[in-house]
DNA sequence: GCAATATATCCGGATAGGCGAATATGTCAA
DNA sequence: TTGACATATTCGCCTATCCGGATATATTGC
């Protein structure tokens, strides 16, 4: 149970939404593309990576100075979320945003 | 999006699972029913319930001296998640024990 | 080793939200 | 109108979590 309701508290923020939608459209990303998508300052969009990461909801990859961040959906719960996640947060305003917005930077080409 | 995040803080909190699990698998509940199942304060379980309505989870309806309060999935995101809820819920310990003692009771003997 | 870049963590301060005993409100029946 | 019961709300207290600037900690290339 316990598992359960940290899974749905990692759910329950905006900025951590964005994040997962970001994720699950891409497959993985690194954090200063996440960080520019969202424009949000760097300390912050880390802090929630780190909450996403400890909830069981997110793993890193790191290749070389980057860290890459993707969607850990490995039992039935997370799987089912991600799904409805992935789905129908893409209707939500921000998040159509954010979308373009990583879609408008050139590929590969990571951070500032 | 403030609702859909809305919507998931009031699936952060373990009574609240608890709470929707039951409603889910009952249809609609009078507080009293509730309070005895959980083994829980009648604060508690009110300020969680009122929680729900806020939150645009639940409805009431008052009959005589009961209040009953019945699951609101009026959306498609509440929709959706409500039958993961339903589906995964009814695996955890806790919230099996809670349908199992719910159904020990008397059918329709509301309350001490 | 040093500079540059990417990421993580620390800090202080604000706010939300949890708890349960006690109390208020609402409804019915006599 | 009074008593009994169901429900909601108030209270003080405590913990979790948010924020973002500042500061650490990688890692790479020179």
């Amino acid at each position: 149970m316990k598992n359960t309701v940290q899974y749905f508290r990692a759910l329950a923020d905006e900025t951590r939404l964005r994040i997962l939608a970001l994720l699950l459209n891409s497959g993985e990303l690194c954090v200063c593309d996440l960080t520019a998508t969202l424009q949000l300052p760097q300390s912050t969009v880390s802090r929630h990576l780190s909450y996403l990461k400890n909830a069981g909801w997110v793993n890193d990859r790191r290749e070389g100075v980057w860290i890459f961040y993707m969607v850990s959906a490995d039992n039935d719960l997370k799987r089912q979320l991600a799904e409805v996640l992935k789905e129908r947060l893409a209707d939500i305003a921000v998040v159509e945003e954010d979308i373009r917005r990583l879609a408008s930077f050139a590929e590969g080409a990571h951070c500032a």
